[in-house]
DNA sequence: GTCGCTGCAAAGCTTTTGCATTAGA
DNA sequence: TCTAATGCAAAAGCTTTGCAGCGAC
């Protein structure tokens, strides 16, 4: 898709020492259609085959590692065993969290600014320097809140 | 030793439908001595057999998942690759994270209320129940924060 | 031609499972 | 006794690595 295109063409600065390859491109593409978010490897490898047939899952976990590096995309971990990955959204940064609902297992995305008042907090007395966090809650959606055992 | 004996009595009560077994025991008393917290399943596996050596893997995970259900303990995640175990602490419930160093990898805990209201805003915005959360905060430690690249 | 990138397959890790055996209540 | 719990070893994920071949410059 031509919006896409444009969308890729933002992140070729980040090639400069790396080629972004066809394989790379595929994946990369992947993430830009944003098929729900928070994709595990093999949904990545099964999307991006579907661009690029010439495509193995050692060549998608070395690009999500090179992404990982180029602060492209970020690892996040729900607890099930893989990992999964995610658009590292500028406006975003910092900023959103995730709801995991323990029984559909949708994954719902929230902007917040109040952790900010907490990192300071935390700087302060820990005297922890706060590079990134990671937060996600549990529990029941929408949906299934009448099914909440 | 006694004080752990002590301790040990206090989850006896949890056990009714199961068995608290020698290996069971040594396991929940590997998390009573709180060998720096935040344990890897190997880690346990190698304390326990300190005490009972007639103790496998497979009794480990078993166990931890035994005690996961009954809320004996949590599962816990940073992200290395293996799940990590901690002990329930009732006075902590629901309001302590970890400060993660990205350096010496140690971690800190944290005890915290303020992270209720975010709770409450979103309960409230996204209709989504909430049942636990998970906050980990990634940085340097005080003694980490020169050698920060 | 060089050097980075790739696919394939093998290996590595953590975790789970099958099964015969053991041991608690 | 009866069933849950265990150890061992095999298997099952997910992820990484070795290696020979390919491709861009």
């Amino acid at each position: 898709m031509k919006k896409d295109d444009h969308k890729l063409k933002e992140y070729e600065h980040k090639f400069k020492e790396h080629k972004l390859t066809p394989q790379r491109k595929a994946i990369l593409q992947v993430f830009l259609e944003n098929h729900g978010g928070h994709l595990s490897a093999e949904e990545i490898l099964k999307y991006a085959q579907e661009k690029n047939n010439d495509i193995g899952f050692a060549t998608v976990y070395r690009a999500l590692d090179l992404f990982e590096k180029l602060k492209i995309i970020n690892r996040v971990n729900f607890g099930d065993g893989r990992s999964r990955y995610e658009l590292v959204q500028r406006e975003m940064k910092h900023h959103h969290h995730h709801l995991v609902c323990m029984n559909c297992q949708r994954i719902i995305e929230v902007m917040d600014s109040l952790l900010h008042e907490l990192e300071e907090n935390i700087e302060e007395e820990h005297n922890f320097s706060i590079y990134d966090h990671r937060l996600e809650f549990y529990g029941y959606c929408e949906d299934c809140q009448e099914g909440e055992d």
